[in-house]
DNA sequence: CGTGGCAGAATTGTCGGACAGTCCGATTAT
DNA sequence: ATAATCGGACTGTCCGACAATTCTGCCACG
């Protein structure tokens, strides 16, 4: 069954320098924070030319594992930001042409249950942050692309409430392509807006009052108009 | 309230270049399989050095987007694949450090929701996947590491059946937080692989017979019993 | 006609060096 | 103590080069 022989393999350089820099990273000998050596010392150390040292921490910059302030030229050690992360994995979905079935689905998984931890979770700051979503949708009523905005951050403002980074980090992807298929319906049903304003409203007060379940359910009616909203849309 | 002045950033040419390519490749200009043009050409259309192009090329073939079949030298355009992706995902994970709560809770959320979905829509392979990893746990009997692996592959083998490749990618960095988590309680709790092997056995039934409900209900059980090992194993 | 082999072209991985622009830290001036 | 100045360090980008490997078109051969 296993193969007799494995694919010798040989790495360029900039991928081994790119996993042997990682592993430190993970393994905390490098705390967040940290400066990273400059490229020359780190050509140095490792003993090859810059301009591999530079395709390597390319690498890790990318994963969001390096990073620099704004205007810093120093690399330093950081913590990859789900959004950061997040945005690889609905770029990868779209280009898998998922389907709005596949993303419903997934919504109605994740989101109710990030609701319902919210209500038992939340602080007053996220709280705040969810009013705060929901008005700036009750002001983009005359502009589409503010609405769907607002949307997605009234999602991103419940899983930041749910205190769950996991939780979080799953729910993140699903915004970014949520956003082109709710402008795409958003404005062919007429009632979508009321019943996304009503449905917000009701979320942030069981979420007010630590009402789990009462969150839960009124999120998963919420996503349930999705659904309803792209079958009415159907031709 | 608004600044007045936007923060004038200035991203480095590899990004442009990297985000430029990027564009042509979600708008499908290239199509998946197509041969990407060689650096040498890259650098002289967009009027750089070819060690530019290569740091931006480097980007998109670490997200998936490119990449070269075993001992092929020119880069081809592809679709990310999810474990590719989410092995980014759970590594950023790692990093901040999430609690086990915080994985359980999201395992509970998708997991039931693939098993229910796999129970309706699983194809005959898809099947025999599951119960091959099923096997598999079995024959680990003795040996922590496989066993643990066989856990995972079944999570990874009922979200593939789910045919849902969003909630398949949003379970598979589940499955990476969970090993480890799973081999430090596996072996102290010592009833642990005769429930594993109960609950797999179940679930597996309730999807061969296409039963959703039944499979999402021992799907819960299945995880709930995980929390249960874990707070066994707390001193 | 298909097949295998081969030479040359093309391409990648890596190297060394170079230079402008900018950031940082120390020193000096107010 | 605060502000202006200056030199060094570092990054982003470029140029040119070379070995190793792959690709390609061609040719001989069965």
């Amino acid at each position: 069954m296993t193969d007799l022989f494995a694919p010798l393999l040989d790495d360029p350089a900039y991928r081994k320098i790119a996993n042997l820099i990682e592993q430190r990273l993970v393994a905390r000998v490098l705390r967040t924070g940290d400066a990273l050596p400059s490229e020359t010392d780190l050509a140095r150390q490792f003993g090859v030319n810059r301009s591999t040292v530079r395709e390597a921490i390319r690498e890790l910059e990318i994963h969001g594992l390096l990073g620099r302030e704004r205007g810093e030229k120093r690399l330093r050690v950081t913590r990859p930001e789900p959004h950061r992360v997040s945005s690889g994995v609905s770029r990868a979905l779209a280009l898998h042409d998922v389907t709005f079935m596949e993303l419903w689905e997934a919504m109605m998984a994740i989101e109710p249950a990030a609701a319902r931890y919210a209500a038992s979770r939340r602080t007053a700051a996220q709280l705040r942050g969810l009013t705060r979503a929901s008005a700036r949708f009750k002001e983009g009523i005359g502009d589409t692309a503010v609405a769907v905005a607002a949307v997605v951050d009234f999602f991103t403002a419940v899983a930041e409430a749910s205190g769950n980074r996991v939780l979080a980090l799953s729910q993140s992807p699903l915004n970014l392509l949520l956003e082109p298929a709710l402008s795409a319906i958003i404005d062919r049903v007429p009632q979508a807006r009321a019943r996304i304003e009503a449905a917000q409203s009701k979320i942030i007060d069981a979420i007010k009052l630590n009402k789990s379940e009462q969150a839960r359910i009124w999120m998963e009616k919420h996503i349930r108009d999705f659904k309803r909203g792209y079958e009415l849309d159907l031709p």
